[in-house]
DNA sequence: GGGCATGCTACAAACGTTTGTGCAGGACCC
DNA sequence: GGGTCCTGCACAAACGTTTGTAGCATGCCC
């Protein structure tokens, strides 16, 4: 009751607020308003034109002066005057769209994730767009569930995060036809729009910067074997390191978290203890790596440097300041949404991969190696 | 092209992955599969019932046996071959619920939010809904056009982060009567349920904190004026304050953003060159307070000590460690996704004010006050 | 001044559901 | 064995739009 009675200085504040109020001016309007909102047939009525007429106004669809600039003002003076507000429910069933895109990301408490949220989402809603959200804990199973729900909108789009290997949700989506953008993380298919970090780029950055520092027993903690970008990043690893003529090992995380990050640099020290520097798939990995380097009694950067991948908001207050290769986010999200939303205009297009370009900020976690450790 | 033609196997994967996949097997079906997904309709005359019926059983709506083992089974599994799923478009015209519930937070890309979006979208999730997502740059006329979009694709309720003093968008959604809770933010009307978290209880732990230190000369970092929680812990700040036969100085920040606790922080300092204590009404300003003290040529927590609010994610990481008040985040947003269900499905019910606990969490960037600076 | 083009608006059929009600047939009771 | 009740399903009317097409004036041309 407290809610629906209510008609108007709600919460005790002074009249004339600088807001659109689509509900009528109290006493404004003829028939007494009833609990239902104002429909098309309302406004039709009252402005005494059909249906139809005031459908076409109200879209802009008077196209080439086929209604009298008379009639046109005063259905919208009258959808003004009734609050009338389009239902986009009835709309969306009648034109099968529903400007709702979905949006899946493995963690939405993540900074990272949430930096190309915000950039996606701004051009979304530039365009009129809903953005409906949904976190898989990077665990494939939910995003099943996810997905589903986000087709159950009828989403006119999908911005797909989670992307795997061997992705059956991605393949169930494909086959269902609806326009998929990737980010964040690729599949082998050309077919399927991305926007990716350039990971090869990026890793090339860090670890000839880490080489470059004097480092020669570098160790890479990787994500999920099965994610396009660990792949990448451990690729390109072992190449620069081939290139100067050195070998590295690496491990595989099973998620991309500070405890995954903290057991697989614990295994790499022990495997290999003169190890100098490590090369994380990912900043929240690179924090378990600094944890892990705390753990076993050495420190960061003095003993072990390190090197992050995203630069994940805050990344520089960390203690040490953390060394990464940025990925501008919001960017990555506002590429991955236009695309989408050319898809959407046009499923036929063929298919496109952008690379965000990636930028090495050298910060506190990273230093020089001992170059004679017995000597001091 | 690229996307509609695949049928299967879309991204080079095996067969017989584990999951669901609503569209036919290859070959299981009759009737060729056109380009539109199958309706009620489709499922009604394959089973040879009418779509009343299908729509009964796939509702579970069979009630008290009203419909035969047989066909039920049936219907089903028509319904799985065909690949049919609902569309919630047309029930939600018809049902006049979307299941959608909207959610509007000051900033996505602040970790503090996103901990409270996860609570929520769990909750939400589970009892069928999607959670669409806004942010408003905290900026009040971004709320405006936000929460139009929300209301654009009729959700059922809506999840207010941004609540103002004088909020005139909050005031229209009431004036619509559409369910809304609170949270974060209060508004001074009782009538609209709300979860916060306690300001007061952790404010009064914050300040008591500091003056067990021993600190004498503190300041409070507030945000912006309008908003509940600046009220309600610069109120308590000066309490306590007086309690103890003490006074402080405080400002106002417009955003809560660092540059804001900045910024306020450095006027402070000027002003009250002897503060030995800063407390921020949110850990972001406390974050640029560290930063102001240390611009000032004084450390943290050495010559003057910062607890914040909220205790977002990393805190424990940044350098120095924050001092804190911990709120739930995931409990906050869970139980004001639960209090917006049970006022989605019972409109009259009275409005309720739940209030997160708070905890303080002690970590570096307090110290004992120096008892006396000339000495050294 | 009649026919024709043209400008403006109305008609009506969808879109895919949900749900109150109607109607058979069978079982049960007396 | 007939009435009554239940069971199991079908009918049809909405929900609020959009949009192709029809229709009716009016103005113009010849």
């Amino acid at each position: 009751m407290a809610l629906r009675r209510k008609k108007s200085g709600g919460i005790g504040r002074p009249e004339g607020f600088g807001y659109p109020r689509p509900v009528s001016t109290p006493g404004g309007n003829g028939e007494a308003r009833t609990g239902k909102p104002p429909t098309l047939r309302d406004v039709a009525r009252e402005a005494g034109v059909h249906v139809s007429t005031v459908s076409r106004v109200l879209n802009d669809q008077a196209a080439a002066g086929r209604i009298t600039q008379d009639t046109d003002e005063r259905i919208r003076e009258v959808a003004r005057r009734l609050g009338y507000r389009r239902n986009s429910i009835a709309r969306a069933l009648r034109t099968g769209r529903t400007l709702v895109v979905g949006m899946v990301v493995p963690d939405v408490a993540n900074l990272y994730q949430a930096g190309i949220t915000r950039g996606a989402g701004d051009v979304l809603y530039a365009h009129g767009y809903s953005l409906i959200l949904a976190s898989t804990d990077d665990d494939p199973k939910h995003a099943e569930s996810q997905v589903s729900a986000m087709l159950g909108v009828q989403a006119d789009g999908l911005l797909y995060g989670v992307a795997r290997e061997d992705d059956a949700v991605l393949a169930w989506l494909v086959d269902e036809g609806i326009p998929v953008v990737l980010f964040n993380r690729g599949a082998e298919s050309r077919e399927i729009s991305a926007v990716l970090p350039d990971d090869r780029t990026g890793t090339r950055l860090a670890v000839e910067h880490l080489l470059s520092l004097g480092h020669r027993n570098i160790v890479h903690v990787g994500g999920p074997e099965d994610v396009s970008s660990t792949v990448n990043r451990l690729g390109t690893f072992e190449e620069v390191l081939q290139e100067a003529g050195l070998r590295g090992s690496h491990g595989f995380a099973h998620r991309h978290t500070e405890e995954e990050g903290y057991r697989v640099t614990s295994d790499l020290l022990e495997e290999r203890p003169d190890t100098t520097a490590v090369l994380a798939a990912n900043d929240r990995l690179a924090l378990g790596a600094i944890d892990a380097i705390r753990e076993a009694g050495r420190s960061c950067p003095e003993d072990v440097s390190v090197v992050g991948f995203n630069d994940m908001p805050y990344g520089d207050r960390f203690s040490p300041p953390l060394t990464t290769v940025h990925i501008s986010q919001n960017n990555l999200g506002s590429m991955a949404a236009k695309l989408l939303l050319e898809t959407i205009a046009d499923p036929g297009r063929p298919a496109e991969t952008h690379l965000a370009a990636p930028e090495l900020v050298v910060r506190g976690s990273t230093a020089p190696a001992q170059t004679d450790r017995s000597s001091l």
